[in-house]
DNA sequence: AATGAATGGTATCGATCAAAGACATTTCTG
DNA sequence: CAGAAATGTCTTTGATCGATACCATTCATT
């Protein structure tokens, strides 16, 4: 591998004079700048990026912290795109992604922030983990520039999905198309469910909607078995909903299954929607009705948030920007004669 | 940051010492190193990672390329869960993951053999990229330990899913379903293609079938609008088939809605079969027939490769795995009346 | 005196950076 | 106007980042 030893060599020079050469600094000749980055060029130098580390302190690496509870890894087809747009941001930028784990070194294991230490990356981005994990919070409350997806902490900056305004959207579209009972499998217990879970109550409330308790129910995100017997179960009331809301489009899957074997049709017999908005939802047979979270620009925000937190540490206070999903109209949901005269 | 000067300090020993005792060299007392450790996990000691590797020009970072047609990124639902997969077994060995693109430093632009160098990354993987980029190949042809994935290159390791195996086991089993007439919408050229098509062709003469050309056409993977627009010419021919092979399970689903809109079903009026497995083909109704690819295995097999390359350069020669995907009987082939007397 | 175990000294990896030096040119001063 | 001082431009020197690795040293034991 050639050095700038090499280079400050052949042109005759000092390594000093190479350094300052190819990081355009301004007090070298033009000519004699000129004269290293051509050799440079010629013999193929690529800097040392770990002596820069060592004597810079900047990777110009970003940490991806990523671990959903049901292990779906990079399979996870929300945050798969959200962490795509993170990446194509932040390399334009100039900064690449590595993944943040309890690394392994011999029979020790490093907690997350020691990874990071260790790794020394610039900034860390993470979502959907576990918040509450001691790892996490952790590294929550270390010195490392660090935003968070569509979870709030204090002191850190987030970008977060809108799930209130998703929530009502959707409610208020699934009351215009006539529905009046409607039902809402959740997600288990986190910031994203309480905000949707209370946006789902509050609407239902405005719009005059009683919501009997038999109607929510729980069932982990993209997890279809529980979403299938929560729909058997709904399916099984004597009031049964005219409309069902799911915790995820993958979810949703399970449901439409349970629908399906209970010699039931959507949207005919029964209306669905989904939240999330990933790909598949659009090509069933109807395609499903959900509330489309915007993948790229969660991913892009997010990114620029972080270089901008590691690049002006001063400037930046923490900061939260919410951005918004767009109702995508399926064909899961059926318009209902107006129960009250509402168009 | 405390570093092992600090330590040695505290505990009144050289330098030496302590990265002896912390690298647990055998020329230390047990005693003193009990006492160096001790003391570095009090002090929260963290290596240096960038001064381990200017010393050591070992990262213990994989760099992963990969950049498809479609520029589905990590959205790629064959591709992540692969990279998955290869991400779990690389981090249970001790290696990180980044990923290699033409890196962006100031204005200018890395190829991805100078990102490589520059990270110094221990090795490799690459996977669903343009075989033929010259970048590519010049990242080929460099000594950077490498692993490809689904191709294959002389003297350089692969793992490659089985698709030989995997397109003659879809043909027979439709053959052995009754059907005579089988239409294949293949991907674009690519080696992968290659086997498949080639396979095919093979398998239906073996089985005597002949293929009229019109049965044979292309559509780019996961090209949903290419593999409707297909599925329609086919369903437009005098002679139509009574199976339609596609690229791969996402494409179908175009195929699908072409088959759909042309007031068909699947599989009464048409038997369809897709190829990868992806999860949301079992949900379909019916769950389509597919050639499941061992995804998990796919990238396992290439992390534990690309170590032992790492690990072990002079013992390993360039070697090729070739993995069994499965075929998964959905419904979407439906039993026809043995045309010759098969069962 | 020879052996072996434990520990220490120090050059080194490849870059950056502050400070100093070389040299030419301009400005000042008597 | 000559010579000294100041200025500015470009380049070099040498310390430094934090760990490793080779070789040297110390001291107890055989």
């Amino acid at each position: 591998m050639v050095s700038i030893k090499d280079i400050s060599v052949v042109c005759g020079v000092s390594v000093a004079t190479v350094s300052k050469a190819l990081n355009n600094y301004k007090d070298i000749g033009e000519e004699t700048k000129a004269r290293i980055c051509q050799t440079a060029r010629e013999m193929g130098y690529v800097p040392n990026f770990a002596s820069k580390v060592l004597k810079t302190n900047r990777t110009y690496n970003l940490g991806v912290l990523f671990k959903d509870a049901a292990q779906s890894g990079l399979t996870h087809d929300y945050f798969s795109y959200v962490l795509d747009s993170f990446k194509e941001t932040a390399e334009d930028k100039g900064y690449d992604i590595t993944f943040i784990n309890g690394r392994v070194t011999g029979n020790n294991r490093m907690r997350y922030l020691e990874h990071c230490k260790y790794r020394r990356f610039d900034g860390v981005v993470m979502a959907c983990v576990d918040f509450y994990d001691p790892e996490v919070l952790e590294l929550i409350r270390s010195d490392i520039p660090l935003v968070t997806i569509d979870h709030v902490y204090n002191n850190r900056s987030t970008v977060i999905s809108d799930n209130v305004k998703g929530m009502r959207d959707l409610v208020q579209y699934i009351y215009r198309m006539g529905h009046r009972r409607i039902a809402y499998i959740h997600g288990t217990d986190s910031a994203v469910t309480q905000r949707r879970l209370s946006s789902f109550y509050k609407t239902c409330e405005d719009l005059g909607l009683e919501v009997p308790p038999e109607y929510v129910r729980e069932a982990a995100y993209r997890d279809t078995t529980r979403a299938w017997i929560r729909t058997m179960e709904l399916l099984r009331l004597k009031e049964r909903p005219t409309c069902i809301l799911y915790p995820d489009d993958f979810a949703y899957i399970g449901g439409l299954n349970a629908i399906t074997e209970s010699g039931l049709k959507v949207p005919d017999d029964i209306s669905t929607a989904g939240y999330d908005g990933i790909a598949l939802g659009k090509y069933l047979a109807p395609p499903l009705t959900t509330l489309e979270q915007d993948t790229r620009r969660l991913g892009m925000e997010a990114a620029n948030m972080l270089i901008n937190i590691i690049e002006h540490p001063k400037t930046t206070l923490a900061d939260q920007i919410l951005v918004e999903g767009r109702l995508f109209e399926g064909g899961s949901v059926k318009r209902l004669p107006a129960a009250d005269g509402e168009q």
